[in-house]
DNA sequence: ATTTGTGCAAAGAGTTTGCAACCAT
DNA sequence: ATGGTTGCAAACTCTTTGCACAAAT
């Protein structure tokens, strides 16, 4: 077992989760996935292609436990529909591609200039922040223009 | 008619759309909430507060038409719900309350630093953004600080 | 008169829940 | 053994669609 998943079966122990084949198979899919941000329905899908089939709702409750772990993120996106990713520890946003809807990570983050804007214009106390780019990744771009 | 209403009419006219009661009504609430972020389902509670029951249907179909026109903007937030706002032309973000789930406006934006981070890190084209701060507003605050 | 818009009802997507059987500890 | 977990089916929420009738231009 990669030493990742140690790391998972640990977290989940310590929150009094067992670590069941259904969340390793969905940890292994955000894992190992070439997406850097999956839907349930994609994740629901990857289970079949990868012969071990799990319910949706298996699927969604995970998520959720995963989420309270600590192991994964959830990213909602412009168009509503909620993403997935493997929690890295790293902070970073994303760019997200309108063509293809695959995301890049990138370190940028505006926080810290945001934060002082914001104590010194508003009375608002900020807790977190949510920031996405939108536009067309190189990939999609050249395949544009080749049409 | 207000002047505000008098552009919406013209705006609608010129997308060859028709300005129905339903339309005002919508774009009425909008510009007279409270509230600076409305879901649909929010406006379908307020027709009805208001004797102008709309069918929710005629809602999401006339909160696409006025999309459309420009005449709204739509957020869809960290929980995955959308929301409407009448667009004022004026770039801005929200600062989003987490308890009460109000929306304030700020000027602030990160956007040009972003798009030089990217440029000179990457090979993404972008096109929009989002950014949303998530908090506490001042209302809510001293609402618990009293509790 | 024409064309777009409305209300209704029904369908669709995505997600959640109750329950009996099951499995990890 | 036992308490968390699963699969199934059904429910639920939010949103969309087809259609006949109504309203705006």
């Amino acid at each position: 077992m990669s030493q990742e998943m140690e790391h998972c079966q640990q977290q989940l122990k310590e929150k009094g989760y067992k670590f069941t084949n259904q969340r390793k198979t969905i940890i292994e899919i955000l894992l190992s996935s070439q997406k850097h941000l999956l839907t349930a329905g994609q994740i629901y899908d990857e289970t079949r292609q990868k012969n071990l089939p799990l319910n949706y709702s298996t699927v969604y409750r995970n998520l959720e436990t995963l989420l309270e772990s600590g192991l994964v993120k959830r990213v909602s996106l412009q168009d509503g529909t909620a993403s997935y990713e493997y929690n890295r520890h790293r902070h970073h946003h994303h760019l997200i591609c309108l063509k293809c809807h695959d995301a890049e990570m990138i370190d940028y983050c505006p926080y810290e200039d945001i934060n002082r804007y914001i104590k010194e214009h508003t009375t608002f106390y900020p807790v977190e922040h949510r920031f996405e780019i939108y536009g067309y990744c190189e990939k999609c771009r050249k395949n544009m223009k080749r049409d």
